[in-house]
DNA sequence: GCAATGCTTCGATCCGCGGCGAACCATCGG
DNA sequence: CCGATGGTTCGCCGCGGATCGAAGCATTGC
């Protein structure tokens, strides 16, 4: 029984302490690095990159590069529903989750990633892009739509005739832990929002001051509250 | 953190290839003697009782005493649906699955799953029954109508006036990873079908033939077609 | 460029646990 | 009583795996 010998395998590998620490930290459905999920677990970083790797081996997390960041997540819902399944058996608590991310509120809220926009803001802009079919999610990534394409014209950004890197490319927001947008247009909309004025660098950090022109930028052509 | 320690430890319970082979025994919801037990999952008496011991410990195993033999059964329906919900994960792990086999292929299209029906005549069954109003999917599970419990009483399966395990239970089936129906209402039905001719157990298995007379009775009270 | 940060690999250590044989206890048939 | 059968306890062995420190690689920030 071939498929005996993998379930066991499957449930060994829920069934370390330190893996399940992992796993349920994981089980809001948010993504965390492999420094976050060890010190969650009380590991040092050598025994948590043994653990993670084992659990992607075996199908329970999904991990997504990220710089020099790896970001994990459960790989499918119904690993969190097998971990349900487990706690009928035993006692009901809610797993504590660490508070992670910068204590900056600026940085929280507006910052630069690299060359494109992240935070709230850059994140809630991603969304409204989606929700306003500027942008389609793809199968490996997200593309522009025409009407995206037009909207970016409008703004001043030409994303025709170019090659190089991708244009659209999803980015785990750290805070967030949701995706912003990333590639040539993200780098064009965060070039655009500092060369409009719409936000500025603050002196020594990544962090961005949204301007009231921005706000009012925002409103007009996102839709955007503040 | 107390929960997580105690989560982890009844998964390795079931992490152990030699506990899974005797988990997997029970699962058709019969008990079975130490000795039997040990003999299907091919180890000498002292480990099996070492491991049944701990299964007993972890609230997976209820035990029986009856004369000089013990008799053990899982000690709870939600452990079937643990096990069958692992089978989930791990078969989604694996894309390569030998689909093949009569012996597969009688598993595939009806098991007993614990106590009620699984496989496709179960999910297909569980399916009908939602479709012509006579179970409604609720909130945390699903519930019998009106209908229902007259249709059910026509089959001579009364489910008014009883109380201790809930009717209704959803069970994620685990060859067809759609729900099936768990509960007293499907233990009942599983009753139904073995006490009626409807289906006979496949020796040494799981697995359910269902009969000329099955057919004909899923036909008329269920509209399924073979 | 260089330093700092995040993560992985390697090597070594150590503990837990599954496995069995032998002996021991419990129950049944006579 | 006495053997036969079913199960458990005990002692021992060996392997697997969890852990960490140190070193190495990759990426970022300045």
């Amino acid at each position: 029984m071939v498929t005996i010998v993998n379930l066991a395998e499957t449930a060994t590998l829920i069934g370390d302490p330190t893996r399940t620490a992992m796993l349920f930290t994981l089980m809001d459905g948010r993504a965390f690095t492999a420094g976050e999920l060890a010190r969650a677990a009380g590991i040092s970083a050598p025994t948590a990159s043994s653990h993670l790797a084992q659990l992607c081996a075996g199908g329970l997390l999904s991990v997504e590069r990220q710089g020099r960041h790896r970001y994990f997540r459960l790989a499918a819902p119904e690993i969190a529903s097998i971990l349900e399944g487990l706690l009928v058996v035993t006692a009901h608590r809610l797993p504590a989750i660490p508070r992670t991310g910068p204590r900056d509120r600026a940085m929280r809220h507006a910052r630069i990633c690299y060359d494109h926009l992240a935070g709230e803001v850059g994140v809630a802009l991603f969304a409204r892009m989606v929700a306003q079919g500027h942008v389609r999610l793809a199968e490996n990534g997200a593309e522009i739509t025409g009407p995206g394409a037009r909207f970016l014209a409008d703004l001043g950004i030409d994303m025709t005739h170019q090659r190089g890197a991708p244009a659209c490319r999803l980015c785990l927001d750290w805070t967030e832990r949701r995706h912003h947008l990333a590639g040539r247009a993200g780098a064009a909309l965060c070039r655009l929002a500092l060369d409009s004025g719409w936000m500025r660098r603050v002196e020594g950090t990544r962090a961005l001051n949204v301007t009231p022109t921005g706000i009012a930028a925002l409103r007009k052509h996102f839709a955007l509250a503040p």
